[in-house]
DNA sequence: TTTAATGCGGACCAACTTAGTCCTGTTTAA
DNA sequence: TTAAACAGGACTAAGTTGGTCCGCATTAAA
Protein backbone atom coordinates (compact mmCIF):
# COMPACT_ATOMS: atom_id res chain seq x y z
CA UNK A 1 0.00 0.00 0.00
CA UNK A 2 2.81 2.22 0.46
CA UNK A 3 0.65 4.03 3.34
CA UNK A 4 1.49 6.92 5.22
CA UNK A 5 0.76 6.24 8.87
CA UNK A 6 -2.46 7.67 9.90
CA UNK A 7 -1.15 10.18 12.03
CA UNK A 8 1.04 12.07 9.11
CA UNK A 9 -2.20 12.17 7.10
CA UNK A 10 -3.71 13.81 10.56
CA UNK A 11 -0.62 16.16 10.82
CA UNK A 12 -1.73 17.48 6.78
CA UNK A 13 -5.23 17.77 7.90
CA UNK A 14 -4.25 19.85 11.08
CA UNK A 15 -1.95 21.78 8.93
CA UNK A 16 -4.27 22.66 6.23
CA UNK A 17 -7.10 23.51 8.99
CA UNK A 18 -4.23 25.76 10.42
CA UNK A 19 -3.29 27.47 7.59
CA UNK A 20 -6.52 28.42 6.73
CA UNK A 21 -6.31 30.47 10.00
CA UNK A 22 -3.67 32.92 8.30
CA UNK A 23 -1.19 34.12 10.62
CA UNK A 24 -3.73 33.50 13.57
CA UNK A 25 -3.04 31.03 15.92
CA UNK A 26 -5.16 27.97 16.91
CA UNK A 27 -5.41 26.15 20.31
CA UNK A 28 -4.94 22.12 19.72
CA UNK A 29 -8.90 22.35 21.61
CA UNK A 30 -10.32 24.10 18.64
CA UNK A 31 -8.26 22.45 15.52
CA UNK A 32 -9.90 19.04 17.01
CA UNK A 33 -12.96 20.61 16.85
CA UNK A 34 -11.90 21.72 13.44
CA UNK A 35 -10.88 18.74 12.05
CA UNK A 36 -12.27 15.65 14.00
CA UNK A 37 -9.63 14.66 15.29
CA UNK A 38 -9.17 13.47 18.60
CA UNK A 39 -7.77 15.38 20.86
CA UNK A 40 -5.11 13.80 22.23
CA UNK A 41 -3.56 12.52 19.14
CA UNK A 42 -4.04 16.04 17.85
CA UNK A 43 -1.93 17.04 20.44
CA UNK A 44 0.54 14.95 19.29
CA UNK A 45 1.34 15.35 16.61
CA UNK A 46 1.57 19.11 16.85
CA UNK A 47 3.80 18.46 19.08
CA UNK A 48 6.01 16.12 16.55
CA UNK A 49 5.39 19.76 13.97
CA UNK A 50 6.24 21.51 16.73
CA UNK A 51 9.36 19.27 17.72
CA UNK A 52 10.32 19.44 13.36
CA UNK A 53 9.96 23.59 13.43
CA UNK A 54 7.08 23.33 11.51
CA UNK A 55 5.00 24.74 13.94
CA UNK A 56 5.45 27.52 16.45
CA UNK A 57 3.66 26.90 20.27
CA UNK A 58 3.04 29.64 22.47
CA UNK A 59 2.45 28.23 26.09
CA UNK A 60 -0.03 29.62 28.61
CA UNK A 61 -3.08 31.11 28.86
CA UNK A 62 -4.50 31.97 25.31
CA UNK A 63 -1.27 30.40 23.71
CA UNK A 64 -1.54 28.07 21.22
CA UNK A 65 0.10 26.65 17.60
CA UNK A 66 0.97 28.94 14.46
CA UNK A 67 2.58 28.30 11.16
CA UNK A 68 6.30 29.07 11.32
CA UNK A 69 6.50 30.52 8.53
CA UNK A 70 4.09 31.02 5.12
CA UNK A 71 2.16 27.76 4.06
CA UNK A 72 3.81 28.56 0.46
CA UNK A 73 7.36 27.83 1.95
CA UNK A 74 6.21 24.64 3.38
CA UNK A 75 6.86 21.99 1.47
CA UNK A 76 4.83 18.85 1.55
CA UNK A 77 8.12 16.54 1.77
CA UNK A 78 9.02 18.28 4.74
CA UNK A 79 5.57 17.40 6.20
CA UNK A 80 5.68 14.04 5.93
CA UNK A 81 9.80 13.54 6.89
CA UNK A 82 8.98 15.55 10.05
CA UNK A 83 6.48 12.88 11.45
CA UNK A 84 7.95 9.45 9.71
CA UNK A 85 10.90 9.74 8.87
CA UNK A 86 12.57 10.60 5.52
CA UNK A 87 11.09 9.69 2.44
CA UNK A 88 12.24 6.36 1.09
CA UNK A 89 10.52 3.39 -0.52
CA UNK A 90 13.00 0.70 0.38
CA UNK A 91 14.64 0.40 4.31
CA UNK A 92 17.84 -0.88 2.92
CA UNK A 93 19.44 1.95 1.95
CA UNK A 94 19.10 5.99 3.08
CA UNK A 95 17.29 4.93 5.90
CA UNK A 96 17.48 8.26 8.32
CA UNK A 97 17.43 7.37 11.68
CA UNK A 98 14.62 4.18 11.52
CA UNK A 99 16.67 1.28 10.95
CA UNK A 100 19.99 1.98 12.90
CA UNK A 101 21.09 -1.89 13.34
CA UNK A 102 21.46 -3.95 10.73
CA UNK A 103 20.14 -2.19 7.53
CA UNK A 104 19.63 -5.31 5.24
CA UNK A 105 22.02 -8.33 4.72
CA UNK A 106 21.50 -8.57 1.29
CA UNK A 107 22.54 -5.45 0.71
CA UNK A 108 26.43 -7.06 -0.49
CA UNK A 109 24.61 -9.09 -3.19
CA UNK A 110 21.42 -7.00 -3.75
CA UNK A 111 21.35 -5.42 -7.35
CA UNK A 112 18.90 -3.60 -7.09
CA UNK A 113 19.61 -1.01 -4.75
CA UNK A 114 21.34 1.37 -6.28
CA UNK A 115 17.87 1.62 -8.60
CA UNK A 116 16.31 2.65 -5.66
CA UNK A 117 17.79 5.59 -5.14
CA UNK A 118 16.20 7.38 -8.50
CA UNK A 119 12.93 6.05 -7.54
CA UNK A 120 13.15 7.55 -4.43
CA UNK A 121 14.52 10.79 -5.51
CA UNK A 122 11.72 10.93 -8.65
CA UNK A 123 9.00 10.76 -5.46
CA UNK A 124 10.59 13.03 -3.16
CA UNK A 125 10.80 15.36 -6.45
CA UNK A 126 7.44 15.10 -6.77
CA UNK A 127 6.25 15.36 -3.08
CA UNK A 128 8.33 18.25 -2.88
CA UNK A 129 6.78 20.57 -5.45
CA UNK A 130 4.14 21.00 -3.53
CA UNK A 131 3.63 22.89 -0.71
CA UNK A 132 1.06 23.52 1.98
CA UNK A 133 -0.17 26.00 -0.10
CA UNK A 134 -1.16 23.97 -2.88
CA UNK A 135 -3.13 21.85 -0.25
CA UNK A 136 -5.53 24.31 0.77
CA UNK A 137 -6.30 25.25 -2.58
CA UNK A 138 -9.93 24.30 -2.49
CA UNK A 139 -10.44 22.29 -5.93
CA UNK A 140 -8.06 19.11 -6.84
CA UNK A 141 -7.10 20.53 -10.19
CA UNK A 142 -3.58 21.11 -9.63
CA UNK A 143 -0.40 21.81 -12.14
CA UNK A 144 2.97 21.55 -11.94
CA UNK A 145 3.02 18.17 -10.85
CA UNK A 146 5.88 16.80 -13.54
CA UNK A 147 2.94 14.60 -14.79
CA UNK A 148 0.42 16.43 -16.78
CA UNK A 149 -1.86 14.83 -18.92
CA UNK A 150 -0.21 11.63 -20.14
CA UNK A 151 -2.72 9.78 -21.21
CA UNK A 152 -0.97 6.60 -21.90
CA UNK A 153 -1.10 4.79 -18.64
CA UNK A 154 1.77 2.17 -18.56
CA UNK A 155 -0.29 -0.72 -16.63
CA UNK A 156 -2.51 -0.22 -13.51
CA UNK A 157 -2.55 -3.02 -11.46
CA UNK A 158 -4.82 -5.23 -14.48
CA UNK A 159 -4.31 -8.67 -12.69
CA UNK A 160 -6.38 -7.74 -9.11
CA UNK A 161 -4.58 -10.77 -7.00
CA UNK A 162 -6.47 -12.51 -4.79
CA UNK A 163 -5.99 -9.67 -1.68
CA UNK A 164 -9.22 -9.22 -2.05
CA UNK A 165 -7.58 -6.58 -3.73
CA UNK A 166 -8.94 -4.67 -7.00
CA UNK A 167 -7.33 -1.34 -8.94
CA UNK A 168 -10.88 0.21 -7.13
CA UNK A 169 -9.07 3.65 -7.27
CA UNK A 170 -11.84 5.86 -8.71
CA UNK B 1 8.97 6.59 6.04
CA UNK B 2 6.60 5.57 3.03
CA UNK B 3 8.43 2.36 3.25
CA UNK B 4 7.22 -0.70 1.57
CA UNK B 5 7.02 -4.09 3.37
CA UNK B 6 10.37 -5.66 3.57
CA UNK B 7 8.50 -8.44 1.45
CA UNK B 8 7.94 -6.53 -1.34
CA UNK B 9 10.98 -5.51 -1.59
CA UNK B 10 12.33 -9.55 -1.36
CA UNK B 11 10.06 -9.77 -4.18
CA UNK B 12 11.83 -7.53 -6.26
CA UNK B 13 15.18 -8.84 -5.83
CA UNK B 14 13.94 -12.13 -6.29
CA UNK B 15 12.07 -11.00 -10.33
CA UNK B 16 14.95 -9.58 -10.86
CA UNK B 17 17.20 -12.44 -10.06
CA UNK B 18 14.25 -14.53 -12.21
CA UNK B 19 14.84 -11.99 -15.25
CA UNK B 20 18.34 -12.96 -15.35
CA UNK B 21 17.24 -16.32 -16.04
CA UNK B 22 15.40 -15.46 -19.25
CA UNK B 23 12.89 -18.10 -20.09
CA UNK B 24 13.94 -20.42 -17.76
CA UNK B 25 12.43 -21.78 -14.78
CA UNK B 26 13.91 -21.87 -11.20
CA UNK B 27 12.82 -22.81 -8.21
CA UNK B 28 11.91 -21.81 -4.51
CA UNK B 29 15.58 -23.30 -3.53
CA UNK B 30 17.63 -21.79 -6.65
CA UNK B 31 16.27 -18.52 -5.84
CA UNK B 32 16.89 -18.54 -2.07
CA UNK B 33 20.78 -19.40 -2.43
CA UNK B 34 21.07 -16.87 -5.14
CA UNK B 35 19.67 -13.97 -3.61
CA UNK B 36 20.25 -14.63 0.25
CA UNK B 37 16.75 -14.25 1.12
CA UNK B 38 15.63 -17.22 3.69
CA UNK B 39 13.69 -20.18 2.01
CA UNK B 40 10.71 -19.77 3.76
CA UNK B 41 10.33 -16.38 2.65
CA UNK B 42 10.99 -16.70 -0.67
CA UNK B 43 8.19 -19.41 -0.88
CA UNK B 44 5.73 -17.25 0.73
CA UNK B 45 6.59 -14.18 -2.08
CA UNK B 46 6.83 -16.39 -4.88
CA UNK B 47 3.35 -18.01 -3.91
CA UNK B 48 2.32 -14.40 -3.74
CA UNK B 49 3.67 -13.46 -7.29
CA UNK B 50 2.06 -16.31 -8.67
CA UNK B 51 -1.46 -15.39 -7.31
CA UNK B 52 -1.20 -12.18 -8.89
CA UNK B 53 -0.18 -13.78 -12.36
CA UNK B 54 3.19 -12.40 -12.58
CA UNK B 55 4.78 -15.57 -12.29
CA UNK B 56 3.94 -19.46 -13.66
CA UNK B 57 5.15 -22.27 -11.68
CA UNK B 58 5.43 -25.83 -12.55
CA UNK B 59 4.48 -28.42 -9.75
CA UNK B 60 6.71 -31.84 -9.15
CA UNK B 61 9.68 -32.57 -9.89
CA UNK B 62 11.78 -30.55 -11.68
CA UNK B 63 9.23 -27.82 -11.72
CA UNK B 64 10.21 -24.24 -10.66
CA UNK B 65 9.05 -20.65 -11.15
CA UNK B 66 9.09 -18.42 -14.33
CA UNK B 67 8.02 -14.96 -15.07
CA UNK B 68 4.89 -15.42 -16.99
CA UNK B 69 5.86 -12.20 -19.74
CA UNK B 70 9.03 -10.48 -20.61
CA UNK B 71 10.57 -8.68 -17.99
CA UNK B 72 9.74 -5.83 -20.38
CA UNK B 73 5.90 -5.66 -19.96
CA UNK B 74 5.98 -6.47 -16.22
CA UNK B 75 5.84 -2.53 -14.76
CA UNK B 76 7.18 -1.99 -10.94
CA UNK B 77 3.81 -0.70 -10.11
CA UNK B 78 2.18 -4.40 -10.75
CA UNK B 79 4.86 -5.84 -8.42
CA UNK B 80 4.24 -3.99 -5.43
CA UNK B 81 0.76 -3.55 -5.84
CA UNK B 82 0.74 -7.22 -6.12
CA UNK B 83 2.66 -7.99 -2.60
CA UNK B 84 1.14 -5.56 -0.62
CA UNK B 85 -2.43 -3.84 -2.47
CA UNK B 86 -2.41 -0.77 -4.42
CA UNK B 87 -0.24 2.14 -4.33
CA UNK B 88 -1.72 4.40 -2.51
CA UNK B 89 -0.12 6.85 0.53
CA UNK B 90 -3.64 7.32 2.50
CA UNK B 91 -5.73 4.56 3.24
CA UNK B 92 -8.45 7.60 3.04
CA UNK B 93 -9.90 7.15 -0.17
CA UNK B 94 -8.69 4.56 -2.61
CA UNK B 95 -8.46 1.80 -0.17
CA UNK B 96 -8.51 -1.10 -2.32
CA UNK B 97 -9.14 -3.87 -0.03
CA UNK B 98 -7.11 -3.79 2.77
CA UNK B 99 -9.01 -1.33 5.15
CA UNK B 100 -12.40 -2.70 4.16
CA UNK B 101 -14.73 -1.17 7.01
CA UNK B 102 -15.03 2.48 7.96
CA UNK B 103 -12.51 3.76 6.56
CA UNK B 104 -12.00 7.26 7.48
CA UNK B 105 -14.40 9.09 9.73
CA UNK B 106 -13.29 12.12 8.86
CA UNK B 107 -13.46 11.92 4.93
CA UNK B 108 -16.95 14.04 5.05
CA UNK B 109 -15.03 16.93 6.53
CA UNK B 110 -11.42 16.64 5.16
CA UNK B 111 -10.94 18.94 2.80
CA UNK B 112 -7.32 17.58 1.45
CA UNK B 113 -8.99 14.06 0.62
CA UNK B 114 -8.96 15.04 -3.55
CA UNK B 115 -5.54 16.38 -3.70
CA UNK B 116 -4.14 12.93 -2.59
CA UNK B 117 -5.47 11.75 -5.48
CA UNK B 118 -3.40 13.62 -7.91
CA UNK B 119 -0.36 12.51 -5.94
CA UNK B 120 -1.22 9.24 -6.09
CA UNK B 121 -1.33 9.22 -9.72
CA UNK B 122 1.79 11.16 -9.62
CA UNK B 123 3.43 8.32 -7.70
CA UNK B 124 1.79 5.28 -9.60
CA UNK B 125 2.73 6.84 -13.01
CA UNK B 126 6.62 7.28 -11.75
CA UNK B 127 7.03 3.80 -10.54
CA UNK B 128 4.90 2.71 -13.67
CA UNK B 129 6.84 3.60 -15.79
CA UNK B 130 9.77 1.60 -14.60
CA UNK B 131 9.51 -2.06 -15.86
CA UNK B 132 11.06 -5.02 -14.34
CA UNK B 133 14.08 -5.17 -17.25
CA UNK B 134 14.93 -1.84 -16.13
CA UNK B 135 15.51 -2.99 -12.63
CA UNK B 136 17.65 -5.71 -14.36
CA UNK B 137 19.86 -3.07 -15.91
CA UNK B 138 23.34 -2.83 -14.59
CA UNK B 139 23.57 0.77 -14.20
CA UNK B 140 21.56 2.90 -11.83
CA UNK B 141 21.56 5.60 -14.31
CA UNK B 142 17.55 5.68 -15.48
CA UNK B 143 16.16 7.69 -18.19
CA UNK B 144 12.93 8.89 -18.78
CA UNK B 145 12.01 8.75 -15.00
CA UNK B 146 10.44 12.20 -15.92
CA UNK B 147 12.56 13.80 -13.81
CA UNK B 148 15.67 13.91 -15.69
CA UNK B 149 18.27 16.38 -14.70
CA UNK B 150 16.29 18.93 -12.79
CA UNK B 151 19.08 20.82 -11.08
CA UNK B 152 16.94 23.07 -8.78
CA UNK B 153 15.42 20.72 -5.68
CA UNK B 154 12.77 22.90 -4.87
CA UNK B 155 12.94 21.96 -0.79
CA UNK B 156 14.32 18.93 0.13
CA UNK B 157 13.93 18.96 3.84
CA UNK B 158 15.72 21.60 5.08
CA UNK B 159 15.30 21.55 8.69
CA UNK B 160 16.13 18.35 9.44
CA UNK B 161 13.92 17.97 12.63
CA UNK B 162 15.43 15.94 16.18
CA UNK B 163 13.71 12.28 15.17
CA UNK B 164 17.75 12.12 14.60
CA UNK B 165 16.87 11.87 10.58
CA UNK B 166 18.66 13.98 8.51
CA UNK B 167 18.65 14.46 4.73
CA UNK B 168 21.54 11.24 4.64
CA UNK B 169 20.17 9.92 1.74
CA UNK B 170 23.52 9.65 -0.05
C1' DT C 1 4.95 -48.48 -10.10
C1' DT C 2 7.51 -46.23 -6.94
C1' DT C 3 10.10 -42.40 -5.39
C1' DA C 4 11.55 -37.94 -4.51
C1' DA C 5 11.36 -33.22 -5.69
C1' DT C 6 8.58 -29.43 -5.88
C1' DG C 7 4.84 -26.10 -5.39
C1' DC C 8 0.17 -25.11 -2.59
C1' DG C 9 -2.36 -23.75 1.02
C1' DG C 10 -2.77 -22.92 5.32
C1' DA C 11 -2.07 -22.22 10.40
C1' DC C 12 0.77 -20.32 13.52
C1' DC C 13 3.83 -17.35 16.47
C1' DA C 14 6.89 -13.73 18.19
C1' DA C 15 8.35 -9.17 17.62
C1' DC C 16 7.50 -4.89 16.40
C1' DT C 17 4.88 -0.78 15.21
C1' DT C 18 0.95 2.07 15.62
C1' DA C 19 -2.89 4.69 17.48
C1' DG C 20 -4.53 6.31 21.26
C1' DT C 21 -4.73 7.54 26.38
C1' DC C 22 -3.23 9.68 30.45
C1' DC C 23 -0.58 12.11 33.82
C1' DT C 24 2.49 15.42 35.85
C1' DG C 25 5.01 19.40 34.96
C1' DT C 26 5.82 24.41 33.23
C1' DT C 27 4.52 28.63 31.23
C1' DT C 28 1.76 32.70 30.89
C1' DA C 29 -2.30 35.86 30.28
C1' DA C 30 -5.95 37.50 32.86
C1' DT D 1 -3.68 33.63 42.31
C1' DT D 2 -5.94 31.16 38.92
C1' DA D 3 -6.87 28.72 34.94
C1' DA D 4 -5.77 27.84 30.26
C1' DA D 5 -2.67 26.02 27.42
C1' DC D 6 1.60 23.49 25.83
C1' DA D 7 5.77 19.93 27.08
C1' DG D 8 7.21 15.63 27.68
C1' DG D 9 6.73 11.52 28.96
C1' DA D 10 5.03 6.63 30.15
C1' DC D 11 1.82 3.48 29.11
C1' DT D 12 -1.56 0.18 26.83
C1' DA D 13 -4.14 -2.23 23.41
C1' DA D 14 -4.58 -3.54 18.89
C1' DG D 15 -2.84 -4.60 14.66
C1' DT D 16 0.63 -5.65 11.35
C1' DT D 17 4.80 -7.93 9.82
C1' DG D 18 8.36 -11.19 9.19
C1' DG D 19 9.21 -15.64 9.63
C1' DT D 20 8.39 -20.74 10.52
C1' DC D 21 6.20 -25.00 9.91
C1' DC D 22 3.36 -28.80 8.35
C1' DG D 23 0.51 -31.87 5.53
C1' DC D 24 -1.20 -32.27 0.83
C1' DA D 25 -1.24 -32.42 -4.31
C1' DT D 26 1.37 -32.82 -8.40
C1' DT D 27 4.73 -34.47 -11.50
C1' DA D 28 9.12 -36.05 -13.63
C1' DA D 29 12.15 -39.57 -13.43
C1' DA D 30 14.09 -43.94 -11.76
S1 LIG E 1 19.51 -3.84 -0.20
FE1 LIG E 1 17.96 -4.79 1.02
S2 LIG E 1 16.99 -5.95 -0.53
FE2 LIG E 1 18.29 -4.74 -1.75
S1 LIG F 1 -10.07 11.46 4.33
FE1 LIG F 1 -9.07 10.58 6.03
S2 LIG F 1 -7.93 12.29 6.69
FE2 LIG F 1 -8.65 13.05 4.82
Amino acid sequence: MLRMSKMTDYGIVLLTELARAGSETRTARELAAGTGVPLPSVSKVLKGLQGAGLLVSHRGASGGYGLSRPAEHIPLTEIISALEGPVSLTECGAQGGHAPTGTCELETVCRVRGHWRVINRTIQDALGRLTLADLCAPVPRLVGLGVPARPAAPAQNPNPIPTTAGGAHS
